[in-house]
DNA sequence: AAGACGAAAGTGGTTGA
DNA sequence: TCAACAACTTTCGTCTT
């Protein structure tokens, strides 16, 4: 640790810089300033956290706690902590600097020195920070992508525009879960391992809304997230997939959704509908008859939607599906 | 009884003034 | 910022298989 020193008019504003910085007393909400939700500590991460919306109150928290229990007085007072853990994943492994007054020769450090030092020294605790989130999004990108059963390549492209989003100081404000999702979300949609809003979110366990605006802001400030909007036929595979539904079905539907997009039927419509109803239609054409609360439920989308959708195709490209 | 249909009212997002 | 609008959802009654 290195022992640096201060003259005496900054002792007083160092003490109340280290009183603060190590959360003596400090006054946290007791209620989520975002909506009002439980507020919980993640005492592995050092995060203060909303438990209903993940909002961060505060990062970068010391556990004043015992390190291990003791079974008598005396062996709680040897135990207890007397700094913050060691740990290889922090930039300093957890040490930090203390400034002291004076320089090993006992001489006072000129204040232009001292103020150099301190500028240095809030430099790198905020990239631990920094580095904290960061942990703590990619192992939640890694948990959503497991959740929504999704390939390497998408974690490590979620991955990446999150360090960058990281980089950028976008994450300011916004909760981890929200930025995990929408730079999931945004990966997938690049890769073209499409998966819904819906998806996303309830792994996420977020709003819709919340991811979909977090993607749009991130998506503004990072080239690499801008992709096409999704198309109805990348859902298609996906959905027949988990309806149960062969490789002829599949062709079938992506037929519909082809001669729909020459007839000018796709323009404004939402593609999970679009792929729901060439879907139901497609399965009744090849005799697999699926309900349509069953395709809905798969698309996410209301068996109405799908009705309506249907209708459109049925009528304008004369497909006749009264089996 | 389950599935399909359609009307009506409500919701949330987009667009343009 | 607000109103208008289109897409979509929810709800519910009715019809068909």
């Amino acid at each position: 640790m290195g022992v640096l020193c201060l003259d005496k008019d900054e002792k007083k504003e160092n003490k109340e810089e280290i009183n603060e910085s190590q959360g003596v007393e400090r006054a946290y909400p007791e209620v989520c300033p975002e909506c009002g939700g439980n507020i919980v500590m993640d005492a592995e991460h050092g995060i203060m956290y909303c438990e209903n919306c993940g909002y961060v109150i505060e990062e970068n928290i010391v556990s004043t706690g015992p390190e291990w229990r003791g079974f008598d007085y005396e062996q709680a007072l040897e135990r207890s902590r007397t700094g913050r853990p060691i740990t290889p994943t922090s930039h300093d492994f957890g040490f930090g600097v203390e400034i002291a007054l004076t320089d090993s020769e006992g001489s006072p450090v000129p204040p232009s020195e001292s103020a150099r030092i301190r500028r240095w020294t809030r430099r790198i605790s905020t990239s631990g920070a920094m580095d904290r989130n960061l942990r703590a999004g990619l192992s939640e990108i890694e948990r959503l992508c497991t959740n929504l059963r999704l390939p390497r390549e998408v974690r490590e492209y979620a991955a990446r525009i999150y360090r960058e989003a990281t980089r950028r100081n976008l994450i300011r404000g916004r909760s981890i879960s929200v930025v995990a999702g929408a730079t999931v979300y945004a990966a997938c949609r690049r890769l073209k391992h499409l998966r819904t809003l819906q998806e996303v979110s309830r792994a996420a366990g977020t709003s819709k809304k919340e991811i979909s605006r977090t993607y749009k802001f991130l998506s503004r400030h990072i080239s690499d997230i801008k992709s096409e909007p999704p198309k109805p036929e990348d859902y298609v595979d996906r959905f027949c997939d988990k309806l149960g539904l062969g490789p002829e079905t599949i062709e079938k539907a992506k037929e519909i959704l082809r001669k729909a997009k020459e007839a000018g039927l796709t323009s404004g419509r939402g593609p999970q509908g679009m792929a729901a109803a060439a879907i139901y239609i497609a399965a009744i054409l090849t005799g697999n008859r699926k309900t349509q609360k069953e395709v809905a439920q798969v698309a996410n989308v209301t068996e109405v939607t799908i009705r309506n959708r249907y209708k459109e195709l049925t009528e304008k490209l004369g497909l006749d599906i009264s089996t």
